[in-house]
DNA sequence: ACGTATTTGTTCGTATGTATC
DNA sequence: GGATACATACGAACAAATACG
């Protein structure tokens, strides 16, 4: 039998480590320096361990900075029919999302605009905290016309699901009628719900749905954790 | 006839001073405390007229910060055939645009995966500042394989156009495969060229053009002023 | 704007243990 | 056992990128 090579404990014993939670995504490990001190072995032992869990995928190197555990990453594809739940597991990650806010709002003025209808009208507004294996990545929050999608707010209560309480009110589809993509630095409650230092910007995305008819649906403001999100368009 | 009002004269006072460049587009305005003693007005009157030029977008005001002078805000179109002239053309500004750096160096591993070639391997790194009425707007870095391309360089010095030295290459015409977009706070060098404070996000875009048979031509790592720029996608 | 310190990346050389013929 | 090839591990020095005052 083989015994077990000294870099492969060593690297066995850093994935621990990341593994349990002392270092979370983003995190820096100890130097390469460091590294071989604690564990008592030359620096390339430590380098050969490294280099394992890199491709792993597990963490990454930075010359001149160091090396830091791997950032959940999920690449957002913006196309017609862009679903949150789709796009989490096509990143090979376990999608959930669980209601914010829901409250029936006088329309501002930037969604009166968006979804056709006068300044002050009523609108139902759904935020939504979208997760991946249970690290936040989107704070969006959806804005639908009182009057033409009354009720919606209940159905998305009971369902869980927007796409579930759009069919149910009706609109069997809808489909992704543009977006618009900015940066910014996160309010104080935006770096809460995002799990994200307030020095890290977001990525903001205002885009609009559209029935099959062409009819407006919703309006919505999505941010995202700019650390873990890549917004991925495929132009047409 | 009627004699112009008081808060119309102030209005077109301000509005020369922004039009002459006394205000650049970011800058804070005065408060309406001080521009009521300038003008010896009461400030009721200064209220009016900051109104009217916030009504034809001229300055936008924000509650317990300030009054301000709209920012350029370009429209950025993600599309098949994205070209920097064209978006701020449509966006209604003058486009310009300057070479940063021009060199040849060995490809870096992400530069090496997107065109297809060997890491190390030689690429013509062509950087860019492109603005908008003279206010920088972009800072895009373009690679391309110096095997495929050799000479693009010097075409593009002579040209001061990336389009034009394809073309004399013989790139008749090219398309965007794929653009990923993300954000992050700008380098020190980075907030230099784009003339925006470095604690301001920038918007980040890694795509790939590629030519009418399907070959990689160029891989570009554009960065935007967060402030003045949205990408606008219209999914397929 | 520029040097200094830090950190990862690369390349030498050397020694040792293991598997194979 | 002997010769060879290969992987593992250590040591030292330098290169390249980065951070910071």
């Amino acid at each position: 039998m083989a015994r077990p090579m000294l870099w492969q404990q060593i690297a066995s014993n850093l994935a621990a480590d990341i593994e349990r939670g002392d270092y979370v995504p983003g995190d820096q490990l100890p130097t390469e320096r460091v590294l071989a001190e604690r564990f008592e072995v030359n620096r390339h032992t430590v380098r050969r361990a490294i280099q394992s869990l890199v491709e792993k995928g597990l963490i990454r190197s930075e010359q001149g900075r160091g090396t830091f555990v791997t950032d959940i990453v999920i690449e957002y594809l913006v196309s017609s029919r862009t679903r949150f739940a789709e796009n989490v597991v096509a990143a090979d990650y376990d999608p959930s999302s669980k209601p914010v806010r829901v409250k029936t709002i006088p329309s501002p003025p930037a969604v009166a605009r968006a979804l056709v209808i006068d300044i002050g009208d009523p609108v139902i507004l759904i935020e939504t905290l979208g997760m991946a294996d249970g690290h936040p990545v989107s704070l969006s929050a959806h804005y639908f016309s009182e009057a033409r999608l009354s009720g919606i707010d209940q159905m998305y209560l009971q369902t869980q699901s927007i796409t579930q309480a759009l069919y149910r009110l009706g609109v069997v589809d809808y489909f992704r009628e543009s977006t618009a993509i900015t940066t910014r630095l996160p309010s104080r409650r935006e770096s809460r719900h995002l799990n994200q230092p307030i020095s890290q910007p977001i990525l903001v995305a205002h885009s609009l749905n559209i029935d099959a008819a062409g009819r407006v649906i919703e309006y919505a403001e999505g941010r995202y954790a700019g650390l873990r999100v890549k917004m991925l368009v495929r132009p047409r």
